[in-house]
DNA sequence: TGCTTAGTTCAATAAAAAATGAACTCGATG
DNA sequence: CATCGAGTTCATTTTTTATTGAACTAAGCA
């Protein structure tokens, strides 16, 4: 019974694309690439640390894709790689960092677009204001509006907090 | 000095133009269409009522994006129509409605597809357990993963609750 | 120091999502 | 009860986003 590292057993192929599944749906809402989540569900899922042509040949992705995709996991802290004595290529593997990953969310797509919005509300609050009519139902409804982005802004690092 | 409708000062056009910037990258956060924040932007700092033509020509769209556009706001409560004595054409304006619009983006976007999730996690439970070793490190992984599930599953009715 | 190849980059291409607009519905009006 | 036109629908087109793959970079080895 030979022990090549091709051989999977049926249950074990439902598990990767179960997975690989999982984990594509779970990374588009967070408006992450499918690709993403598709290497992460594989990684998830294996025990030893893979090639990158391993993960290629195992998801049919481009090498640009793998490429890609891994560099973003590892940003995120969700994948760590290593090389091997007497071998170029590098072995990566998953890390279950769940919190990493919806932190780096927060931090690179939800926060700058909340304080870039904060800027255009001030505008608006000023050119509201320069109107005349400092008490207009416009004014009112900019004003209202700014009391939920204050809101919203102090939610994060709570959200941050009990991650 | 005559008081057409299509006057605007100058101010009045740059409030209308930041707003609507404002509310297009709102929504988008929501994984709404841009024609929708652009709408509800319009309609945030419009006084009076306006008709569905108007925004056709203020905002330069589609009869079909503003008639889809208005209609999930109005699904989301966001936006509210009248019609007027002798007139067959419909009202709209805006309703500052923030949680409505972001509770429709947890029902309709993230619930579905958390328990979507769930039952594939639990099916990967499943999988990984027939395995035979109930103890290996791919279960570990999933049972921690079912943890954070569970987590965040339960964050959201706290969530919609401070809405 | 030149060769091989793992990994990166990015312009070109493909896939997905949104906007358009013409055909349609349907209620109001003469 | 025929006509008008406001609003809807949805197949087509446009725009946006993700993927591909060939050229490139550079690290290890002879």
């Amino acid at each position: 019974m030979p022990e090549l590292i091709e051989q999977e057993s049926v249950d074990e192929k439902q598990l990767l694309e179960e997975s690989v599944d999982y984990f594509v749906s779970f990374v588009q809402m967070f408006g992450l690439q499918k690709s993403v989540g598709q290497i992460y569900g594989m990684l998830f899922v294996t025990e030893e640390p893979v090639t990158m042509d391993r993960i290629i040949s195992v998801l049919g992705i481009s090498k640009g894709s793998a490429s890609q995709g891994l560099a973003l996991l590892k940003s995120l802290g969700a994948v760590t790689s290593h090389s091997i004595e007497g071998d170029r290529r590098e072995y990566f593997e998953a890390d279950l960092n769940v919190s990493r990953i919806v932190t780096h969310f927060f931090e690179e797509r939800l926060t700058p677009r909340l304080s870039h919005g904060d800027q255009k509300l001030e505008r608006m609050l000023r050119l509201a204001d320069v109107e005349g009519k400092g008490s207009s139902p416009i004014m009112g409804r900019l004003q209202a509006l700014k009391k939920w982005q204050n809101r919203g802004l102090s939610l994060i690092p709570r959200l941050l907090k009990w991650l």
